[in-house]
DNA sequence: CTGAAAGCGCTTACAG
DNA sequence: CTGAAAGCGCTTACAG
C-alpha cells in the first residue's frame, strides 16, 4: 500500500514549495501565484490523488472538525439511532465527524469520557440523555461549544434541545375529543422518568380546556405486557372507556392483544392512540395506530446545528459572562392513522 | 478557559526538558532519569492536570488510535445500535474511538466515507451491513485492518463475523418438534433478503432430521401486519398448523394479535416462536415470546476485536499475499420463553 | 510573485 | 544521566 501523498509530495512533482502548493489548494493562489504554476500545482495534486492529512491540520489550527458526543445510553435504542442520525447529517454537512461515547450512566465513565475527548481536541460537545431529564453540566462543557438533547441545565446555562411532551399529549387527547370521546383513559409510564408527567399534564389540560372530567391515569409502564395488563383491568364490561391514551407505542401493542381477546375491536369498540411513532410499531399495527412523533431526529440536528455554529463564532464560549440560553421545545406532531373513531356509545 | 497544559508546561515547572517529561511519562524514566527528578515531573504532570494531546501523538504515530466505522444504514435501528456498543465497549477498552459514517446505502457517500476515513488517518476500518448480505470490499479496506460485519467478501479476503441463521432457525424448529409439534409452518420474509433463504433452509434442515414434511413456507415480510395477514390465512379452521415459525418477533406479534382476534389462545391453540429476541418485544409480549436472539453485539465486538489485534500486529496488513480469513458464524442462542406449548390435538 | 522559516505538541534517536 | 535536535504534515506570516 502507497504511502498517501504529502503537500510536499504534490511539491516536488510540480516543482514548487510546499507553501504555494498550500495556497493555491486553499484557493488564496489569485494575486499570489502565477497562473501557470498554478495550473501546474492542480494537475500535481489530482494525479496524485493529493488530500490533506486531516491529523496535520487538526494540529496546526487547534481544533479537530470532530465533535464529541457523550450518551447516557441512547447509543443503544433505536430513538437514539434516529437522535444521532440528526445529530450526524448536520455535522457531516459541516465537514465534521462524531466521536461518540456511550457512558451506560456510570460518572466515573462519563468524566473519562470528556477527558478523552477533550484530548482529541473535539471542537464542540453535544450531550444526549436517554429520556427526558434535567443534566448537571459538568466543566468540560462549560467554555466549550456545547448544547444539551432530551436534558436541559437548571440554571439554563446551555442551549437545550427538548420533545414538547406536553403539547403533543394534548394534541392527540384533543383528537380523541374532537371526534367524540368523553370518557377517556390514560395509561401512563413509570413515575421516574419525567415523560410521564408531562404527558400526564398534556391529557389533563386537554381534558379541562373541553370541560369533561378527567380520570387519574393509571399508571401502568413502559412494555407492551404493561399495556395488556392495564388494559385488562380498565377494559371491565361495566364502566369502560371509549378511547384509551397509551403511554407509548409499545403500550398500545398492549392494549390492543387484550382488547382482541376480550372480542373487542380497535377502533370499533374502542379507540386507541400511542406515543413515540415508533417506525416498527405505529405504521405497522392493525389497525396502524394514530399516535404522537418524537422528533428525535429533529432534536439531535438542531443540538448540532447549535454546537456547530458557536463553533464559528468561537469567541462567545471563552466570554466569561455567564449566559443563559433557551429551552427548546421541539414540536411532537399528531400521526393521525386509522386507531381512532368515534365513539360507538 | 485556561489552555490545556503541554509536555512543555509540565517541563517547565519540573525544571527539566521536554525529553524527560516524555520518558518518564512514558515509563521509561528508570535507569534514565535521576529518582529525584522522576518524582518532579510526576509531582508537575498531576498539579498541571496534564494528559498528553492525542492529535500531537497521532502526528507523530502516523496512528490515531481511531477505528472507522462505515454502516449501511445500520446505525439508526436499534440492532445497529447493538451491534456499535459491541464494537465500540471492545475499542474503547483498547483506548480507540470510533468514527461512525452511516452511508445510507449510496456508494457516492460510501466512498467519501472512506476517504475522509483515512484522511482523520484512522488506524482500522469495521465495515457493518444492515442486513446480512455479500459485500464487495472497496480498495480503502484491502491493505488495511478491517473487518466484516453481518456481511461477507465474495473471496474472503477480509474477516467477517455473521449470525448463524441456518442454525438458529433449525434450532427453534427443532424445540417446536421436541414439544411434539409435527404440523408447524414458516411465515418467512421477504426474499431480497438473504436471512430468509437462511431460515427457511433452518427450517427444513430440522423437518427433514425429524422425518417431518415440512411445507412450503410462506412469504409474508418483517412486520406487524404481514405477520397478522399472513397467520390470517394460515389459521384456518380446516386445516391449521399447531405452530407457527415466524420470520421476526414483529410478525410474531402480528400473529399473536391475529390469533387473539380468531379467539385462539397462544400457546394453547397454536405456539408461536419468533426470531431476533428484540428486547422490546419478546420478552414483554403476552405470553412471553420463544425465539433466537441474533447476536449483535457479540458480532460487533468480535469484528472490532479482529480489527484492532491487526493494527497491534501491523505488519501483515502490508504483506501483500492475497490471504484468506474465516467466515465466524456466531451462535444464535434459543431463548425459551412460554409461547410455546405441546399441540392440543 | 515565491521560497525558507516557524510552530502546532509530541517522542525518539543522538550527542554530550 | 540529560538536553538539543529532528521530524510527523500542515499553514501562515515573513523575507527577498
Amino acid at each position: 500500500m502507497p504511502r498517501k501523498a504529502t503537500s510536499q509530495d504534490v511539491a516536488d512533482l510540480a516543482g514548487v514549495s510546499r507553501s504555494a502548493v498550500s495556497l493555491v489548494l486553499n484557493g488564496r493562489g489569485a494575486g499570489n501565484i502565477a497562473p501557470d504554476k498554478q495550473a501546474l500545482i492542480m494537475e500535481a495534486a489530482r494525479s496524485l490523488g493529493y488530500t490533506p492529512n486531516a491529523v496535520a491540520l487538526s494540529l496546526r489550527s487547534r481544533r479537530s472538525s470532530s465533535i464529541g458526543v457523550v450518551t447516557d445510553a441512547t447509543a443503544t435504542t433505536a430513538f437514539g439511532g434516529l437522535l444521532l442520525r440528526g445529530a450526524s447529517d448536520v455535522a457531516l454537512a459541516a465537514g465534521h465527524l462524531l466521536l461518540v461515547i456511550d457512558t451506560r450512566n456510570d460518572p466515573q465513565r462519563e468524566a473519562r469520557a470528556y477527558e478523552t475527548l477533550q484530548n482529541r481536541q473535539v471542537d464542540g460537545f453535544l450531550f444526549a440523555a436517554m429520556s427526558l431529564r434535567p443534566y448537571d453540566v459538568p466543566p468540560a462543557l462549560r467554555g466549550a461549544s456545547s448544547a444539551l438533547v432530551n436534558c436541559y441545565a437548571p440554571d439554563d446555562s446551555l442551549p437545550a434541545y427538548l420533545p414538547d411532551e406536553v403539547a403533543g399529549s394534548r394534541s392527540v387527547t384533543r383528537h380523541l375529543i374532537e371526534r367524540g370521546h368523553r370518557d377517556i383513559v390514560m395509561l401512563t409510564g413509570t413515575s421516574d422518568l419525567v415523560a410521564s408527567g408531562l404527558r400526564e399534564q398534556g391529557f389533563r389540560e386537554a381534558m379541562d380546556a373541553a370541560g369533561l372530567p378527567a380520570a387519574a391515569p393509571v399508571t401502568v409502564g413502559w412494555e407492551i405486557d404493561k399495556g395488556y395488563a392495564g388494559a385488562m383491568r380498565v377494559l371491565t364490561p361495566s364502566q369502560r372507556p371509549t378511547a384509551i391514551v397509551c403511554a407509548n407505542d409499545h403500550v398500545a401493542v398492549g392494549v390492543m392483544l387484550a382488547a382482541a381477546q376480550l372480542g373487542m375491536s380497535v377502533p370499533g369498540d374502542v379507540s386507541v392512540v400511542g406515543y413515540d411513532d415508533d417506525e416498527n410499531v405505529a405504521p405497522c399495527l392493525v389497525p396502524p395506530l394514530t399516535t404522537v412523533r418524537l422528533p428525535h431526529r429533529e432534536i439531535g440536528a438542531l443540538a448540532m446545528g447549535a454546537v456547530l455554529s458557536s463553533v464559528l463564532d468561537d469567541a462567545p464560549a471563552l466570554a466569561g459572562a455567564p449566559k443563559v440560553t433557551p429551552r427548546t421545545l421541539v414540536d411532537c406532531p399528531l400521526v393521525v392513522r386509522d386507531s381512532v373513531a368515534p365513539p360507538s356509545r
